[in-house]
DNA sequence: ACGCCAGTTTGCAACGTGGCATGCCACGTT
DNA sequence: AACGTGGCATGCCACGTTGCAAACTGGCGT
């Protein structure tokens, strides 16, 4: 068994609660006391019971990252960069995987953590704003990524309308004509895939262009093989694009792979513009031009409204975080 | 404040100690009073207190995986599976990155998550054996990835000499002759590194032929960039190889970038095989060959260990997972 | 009628910690 | 000499849960 406060006391010979101030810095502990004390704790190995602790404050220091796939490269990268912000601030992130999935979703935002963790980063995926403002779990709750009937809930995302019309008007002005949307999603909920078409279609607009719907290529899901197989689509159509804004890099490299596979020069044939700067696409071939959120400061905002929403109750608010578009070789 | 047992027994009449039955599934519940006591957990939505659960039973559901990076591919791909299988066994997982600091291995090694966490898969990166001799802390720990002096602790990993040696050994059967190992790690205490590099020259030797110290090239950690720029070395030096064998698949694909960046042809040119089996290689081009290790099967045999451990103190065992050569386009 | 048993329910205690209020002491002030 | 004050140490209790063992119930065999 490990020891504990009453053998540490016993040990040092004090009190256990004089141990308790000593472990939490409390200010009138006699110098000399807090030094035979701390020597107890040293020889003993003693760590505190964080079970008891939580149960006795109420507080956990574990924070949930919900997201749908960890694998997924921004989301690795978003989960690393969370990690690191919340440990410089003392909390612990637990990792909740939903591969999507409504179910699980549902889950989670209902209280699954509930009793676990001290408030809830979640990116949905499936979830219906409805479920959202549905929610009656008190534990703080922060949504990463766009969001559109923002149900009084706060959110931290950065501006993708206007991310999606920069990308877009980027490869509208190296003079290409027939730029394609790659990555709606007809049937999804997430609002993210939704606001890139947005965006993309404003840009359009902006041109003078008007919106053709073989350009609008739909995909299951966001992944390289998604995007392989949706770029393999349009390519052997009948009048392929002069350039594809892919609304996630993974669709992007997928897309690259497949003009890769049909011979066609990237960025000579057709332009690639990605969405999300993860590190894959810097040491691909050739080099991917994408969209750059700030990860960082996403980060950095969510655990800030965490930490506000745990103080004291406030009203909801939607963030916007920094971008900025990432120009290299595929553009 | 959430409901707690007290208020859903005073609800259903009935004493605590018989809610909680209800909620553990106790088998000695009349059907009656079981529906009479669900219904009110259900009106008053209640959820079980975990952290007073965890102080009471000393166990708390949570497993850490520690890792150098979440955001490195391969880690990521192992975490998701992991977070997968534990879950399934109703495990939460709970991720630290320790980005390859010692100090932050020993912490955690030391028992800084101890009474955090049922159990601890550990991959280190930088903790000396004797560390981990040194160990006292008794949370069952499964060190996941090679380690040289297996110091009474349990492991789980592929056999990392056969397969470096496997994937040399393809490289060899192909007709390269300046076949290069791309990887070394001078300075590390990292196994990984060593037994790669055992395994290539294994291989070299089997087929007659000299190890050249020219072509055992050290990199400073395992990403993209390093690859990139060991890789541009060895191009740009006197007598580049006509294959690389990569101990990472970050490592190849920064390699395949360099190769790009000189217009050296893959395969034609130089031959690549890298180490890992991540995501990003498959949709690379040319589609990275790579040593594709069983992820899922180690975080089952990593779990299972686990359990093994804290049911009873067990001697330790390596375990070895299986690989195999996965074949694509740059070999 | 009695005891026994399987089935069902219950009260008590304890897990390890921190909040609170209070006690104690030495010292300086009135 | 009595008093107040600031510094320090302590005991008691509650946080919400579950293990333990006892207690109650009704049916059944003796």
């Amino acid at each position: 068994m490990n020891p504990k406060l009453r053998d540490v006391a016993e040990h040092a010979g004090v009190s256990v609660r004089t141990v308790s101030n000593v472990v939490n810095g409390f200010r009138y502990v006699a110098p000399a006391t807090r030094q035979r004390v701390q020597a107890s704790i040293d020889a003993l190995g003693y760590r505190p019971n964080l079970a008891a602790r939580t149960l006795r404050q109420g507080r956990t220091g574990l924070v949930a990252l919900v997201i749908p796939e960890i694998d997924s490269p921004y989301f690795a990268e978003l989960a690393a960069r969370t990690v690191r912000v919340a440990g410089a601030r003392g909390l612990t992130v637990l990792i909740d995987q939903t591969d999507g999935d409504a179910e699980r979703e549902k889950e989670l935002l209902h209280g699954k953590r509930s009793q676990l963790v001290d408030g809830v980063l979640f990116s949905p995926w499936a979830v219906a704003p409805a479920e959202l403002a549905a929610r009656t779990d008190p534990v703080p709750l922060v949504l990463l990524g766009e969001h559109d009937g923002t149900a009084g809930v706060d959110h931290v995302a950065i501006d993708n309308v206007a991310a999606a019309r920069e990308a877009t008007a980027h490869l509208l002005a190296s003079g290409r004509r027939r730029v394609a949307a790659l990555g709606i999603q007809p049937r999804s909920l997430n609002a993210t895939a939704r606001q890139r078409l947005a965006g993309y279609r404003q840009a359009l607009a902006e041109a003078g262009l008007p919106a053709e719907p073989e350009l609008e290529v739909p995909v299951g899901r966001l992944h390289r093989a998604d995007g392989h197989a949706a770029m393999l689509r349009l390519l052997d159509a009948g009048a392929p694009p002069d350039a594809v804004f892919c609304f996630t890099d993974e669709l992007a490299l997928g897309a690259l792979r497949a003009a890769a596979d049909r011979g066609v020069a990237v960025p000579e044939s057709v332009a690639l513009v990605g969405f999300d700067d993860i590190e894959d696409g810097r040491y691909s071939v050739p080099a991917l031009t994408t969209v750059s959120p700030d990860k960082d400061g996403i980060a950095e905002l969510a655990l800030d409204r965490l930490a506000r929403q745990a103080a004291e109750p406030a009203p909801p608010r939607s963030i916007v975080a920094p971008h900025h578009l990432e120009v290299r070789e595929t553009s």
